[in-house]
DNA sequence: TTCTACCGTACAATCGATTGTATCGAGTAC
DNA sequence: GTACTCGATACAATCGATTGTACGGTAGAA
């Protein structure tokens, strides 16, 4: 290893990397000792005299220093920064729930570090495992596949860590909607324009989320005083083609077909509105759609596409603060926040023909 | 401060954080230097007697030592880290470029670590700031929207940078497809079934991008002995809003409409068929639609959309390679790959009526 | 004039790991 | 028997920043 270790002349062969301007550099410059400079440097200015502040502030800006962050992190033992776990980026549930967390982390100095580890793959554990010593805390946001394996992963590396719009049994540290309402938020608003005869298209029913909606739906239903056959439930899977799956075993059931269709996500909904068309069952007029989850493509789906928009945003920042909580020593808490649900009414819906 | 200097007693109180292994705890209770440690960790066993080696590894595991990232990144200098930056996930383009990457860091030992950076927001060089220190690299995938402001503040980050699928005039560093080719390919697929009127729904004309399909768009009419008149060019923005209004433009332009429509991206072209419904023109009846970018949505939106596959993994994968070889030194380039550009049929294009 | 405060700054330990070089001891050759 | 070699491991500097405490000097009080 060549080591010039008291000639700070950058090397002028590699023209790529400059020399970098440590804390020493200005200290030196400025004629102070390091300490001062360190301090100085992060405005802890209290007991120094105006002029050697002003000084070492415009030695540093003049040299370009920029504290090294791996060292800093050293010293303090912690890394200013989070990861988000998804597991699907192609999903739409997970971009607000992200730029909600991101506002957050913003808000007090701390970097959002986003990975995709899909909770399917065999070595997410070492995925998982690179993120150590990178981040002080983990958020995971898996709504939408099972996970097992992850949450195994989670604790090895014993980093504080917040479910996202997912609970697991053993889990305290949670945000979560009130997912029962989210689903009945849909039934009560088909109800309303008419429909008695309402199916669902469920999420993946080995999830804890596709669970409660289930749960809310039926609850509605017993609210509004309908019963339906057990062969208008079916398991989308939170994918397009196995919400599209679930159409078909819904429309081709032997206890006929519904006037309407109660969606547990928006590409659950799409794949069903592909499902429809290739039945050549009219939408809204033979069959209305509702489904959760409110995206932009969502308004230009043939025909757009009914939704019910949940404040993710809302939800993403909740978590990242409780993660923050988490960090300064507070105990977890699952927590079930107001979703704010929203009908954004298109034309997938209609009274039913009569 | 409370500084029990050796006083390596867990605190009780504080159930969360359990001590830290640390390689010195290891060399202690195997009986070794930390420096023979630290060696045998890393397999650096040359030298050693097997059963030091066997010894050392024993007691790491026992002890469940786990080396500190941070400590061995100020050492080393290096993170063994990347970030890939994107504008915005809700874009179909960058989920597959981003696996693509994801592969390679994998290969090499590497995390990578993704940053949604809004290139019009006003805190972009602020989250720019916060990567530095944490990765070594940055790979900047920003296809689809203008981004002065990220080069400059990349620029004084001055860690290496590889552009992905976008060009930049100063840029030496960057892969890209050849999108001359991507677009011609489109208007080969509709002249091929005997389209003679074609419009075109560019990316944003401000964007590398747009302008080369553009470029390659008008090179493919040439080359078919076709004309078409001025407004059947609209600029699509790569958004779904932007597709719309182009199709709107062109669908109302003075010089009657075409019978096919070749727009640059799946949200164009999603905003296209919006527009088309809108509008009451069938398609494929009365006009055809083809787009690039494939994605599982294409196959259900209505109809299907005929769109062009790119192989955007590779793209990334030669991304993150070129920055691997950027930090061994290597300089950077400006590297066309061929984006091996594959029609997937679907139902929004047919021939022309006669 | 001498002692006491206190102000401004410097000293030095520390975070946890990596690595060039020194050292110790045993075996071998003469 | 002495010197030399080499194998196995220990020593110590280092990466760059943070922070508790010590220290020197000046001013006000007695």
């Amino acid at each position: 290893m060549s080591q010039p270790t008291n000639d700070p002349v950058p090397d002028p062969g590699s023209g790529t990397r400059r020399q970098r301007v440590k804390l020493s550099d200005v200290a030196r410059a400025a004629g102070v000792d390091l300490s001062t400079a360190s301090r100085l440097i992060r405005n802890q200015s209290a007991n120094y005299r105006p002029e050697t502040v002003e000084r070492v502030n415009r030695v540093a800006k003049e040299l370009g220093y920029r504290t090294n962050q791996q060292a800093r992190a050293l010293r303090l033992g912690r890394q200013q920064a989070i990861a988000m776990l998804v597991p699907d980026l192609d999903n739409f549930g997970f971009t607000r729930v992200l730029r909600g967390a991101q506002e957050v982390c913003e808000e007090r100095g701390f970097t959002l570090l986003i990975s995709e580890i899909d909770p399917s793959s065999s070595n997410q554990n070492s995925r998982l495992a690179s993120l150590e010593g990178r981040v002080d805390g983990i958020l995971v946001a898996y709504g939408s596949a099972s996970d097992t394996g992850i949450t195994g992963g989670l604790d090895q590396l014993g980093l504080p860590t917040v479910l996202v719009q997912r609970g697991a049994p053993d889990a305290t540290a949670s945000v979560l909607f009130d997912e029962e309402a989210n689903a009945a938020a849909m039934v009560d608003y088909l109800v309303g324009l008419g429909h008695r005869s309402v199916a669902h298209v469920s999420g993946a029913l080995s999830t804890d989320t596709g669970i409660r909606r289930e749960r809310g739906f039926n609850a509605a239903l017993i609210r509004h005083g309908l019963e339906i056959p057990a062969d208008w439930r079916a398991d989308g899977a939170w994918t397009i083609d196995g919400g599209r799956a679930a159409t078909f075993a819904i429309m081709n059931s032997a206890s006929g077909h519904p006037t309407a269709l109660s969606v547990d996500s928006l590409v659950e909904g799409i794949g069903a509105l592909s499902a429809l068309r290739e039945l050549n069952v009219a939408v809204p007029g033979e069959v209305s759609v509702i489904a959760i989850d409110e995206h932009l493509v969502a308004a230009h789906t043939s025909p757009p596409l009914t939704t019910v928009r949940l404040d993710q945003r809302a939800l993403g920042r909740r978590a990242a603060e409780m993660l923050f909580d988490r960090l300064d020593g507070a105990a977890g808490q699952r927590v079930i926040i107001d979703s704010a649900a929203e009908i954004v009414p298109r034309e997938s819906t209609a009274p039913p023909r009569t």
